[in-house]
DNA sequence: ATTATCTATAGATCTATAGATAATGC
DNA sequence: ATTATCTATAGATCTATAGATAATGC
């Protein structure tokens, strides 16, 4: 409790602010509830981060680079085997996925609420999607030539990865409830989730 | 327009906050907006429906349980062999979602907003899961013997199942954007996809 | 008479700003 | 002096209800 006292109040702000935009979207939170968590009053939240809005901009960037990079960026890469490849990189998205559970439904969300944010987005990523993507369809084509892999198209790769992965978390909050599960099983689940989805595509890739 | 006239207005009322409600969820849509869509007054709304949780209710347990028969209602399947009842189980699923594509939406979003729901749900569905999943598990395990089918979890399969279908259609306006896509081109990457989820799931049952 | 529709309004938010006061840095 | 924090409030919603008026069914 204490710790908190020498970060800044708007640092404090950014913080509540992250915790609840992530549990109940933009519209259901209010930045009078924000300043309540904090233990300030709404005015100062509106002081550093002059709207609602902007606050949620601020955030909402921030948390899209680390989903994006999660995927993306993966200099590790490099020497390995398409196979090995998928695997760190799904390895990689899961890992992200613990940590921001609620992350992908905030994401569709709030594209589906503000579409030109979209073209926001795709500037600020410029063509470093399209960079990534063609190195490691080199890679894929030529272990497709060699038989290694199945001819499979890597965007529809991509978006089945994204898919196993982003759903179970998405889902994750009813599943729990549908089977009453506690923390340890829901570990469990998970962990056997991971393997399976991983399985899961590996195998379909197999010529 | 006029041909709407002979509807009752009770009726149209619950028509137009279908579709808002599907477009924006519940938070986002006023009755105030709901009144206007139909063109008669607020109060009317709540003459009817009496609060807009309730005529919210209404809506979504309806729409619910098509969502859920689209997977678990299949009367046709009797005879089929394993990977064709799966064949027909995602073409429901597929029709249903292109019909309801912002539905999945919906549900996981009123489901996190209020849990109390999910019970409900579960009582109102009674052991009717069970059975249909008892079934198909009887068919699955006799085909598994036979060397027909790899040794797969029911479950796994099923989540499997919904979370490719349902992803899609969450994604599909921002790929939409991202890509560029026109109506024409929309429906081709449907058609694609659909073939391609079934493919995807089939190849990961086989032996 | 009963049911459907309307007008008006209370009461509860919520965002954003203006202007006062307290804390801090020089 | 400047920056941080507070109090107070305007103005914009929005839901739900009370009570008036219009339409309908017998």
């Amino acid at each position: 409790m204490d710790a908190q006292k020498d970060k800044s109040m708007e640092q404090l702000i950014l913080e509540a602010a992250e915790v609840l935009f992530l549990e109940k979207g933009f519209s259901l939170t209010s930045t009078t509830e924000i300043a309540k968590t904090v233990g300030c009053n709404q005015a100062l939240v509106h002081y550093y981060y002059r709207t609602k809005e902007h606050l949620f901009n601020v955030i909402f960037e921030q948390k899209f680079m680390q989903f994006f990079q999660s995927v993306f960026d993966n200099n590790s890469l490099l020497d390995l085997a398409f196979e090995d490849k998928i695997k760190l990189i799904m390895n990689s998205h899961f890992d992200m996925l613990q940590i921001n559970p609620r992350l992908p439904q905030l994401i569709i969300n709030e594209l589906a609420r503000q579409p030109e944010r979209i073209d926001r987005l795709k500037e600020k990523l410029r063509s470093y999607p399209e960079k990534v993507f063609a190195e490691l369809n080199q890679n894929l084509q030529t272990e497709i030539l060699e038989g290694k892999v199945r001819n499979i198209n890597l965007l529809d790769l991509f978006i089945t990865i994204v898919t196993l992965n982003v759903s179970l978390f998405m889902y994750l909050p009813l599943m729990q409830q549908i089977f009453g599960l506690n923390e340890d099983q829901k570990s469990e689940f998970l962990a056997h989730r991971r393997i399976e989805n991983i399985d899961f595509v590996l195998n379909s890739i197999r010529p």
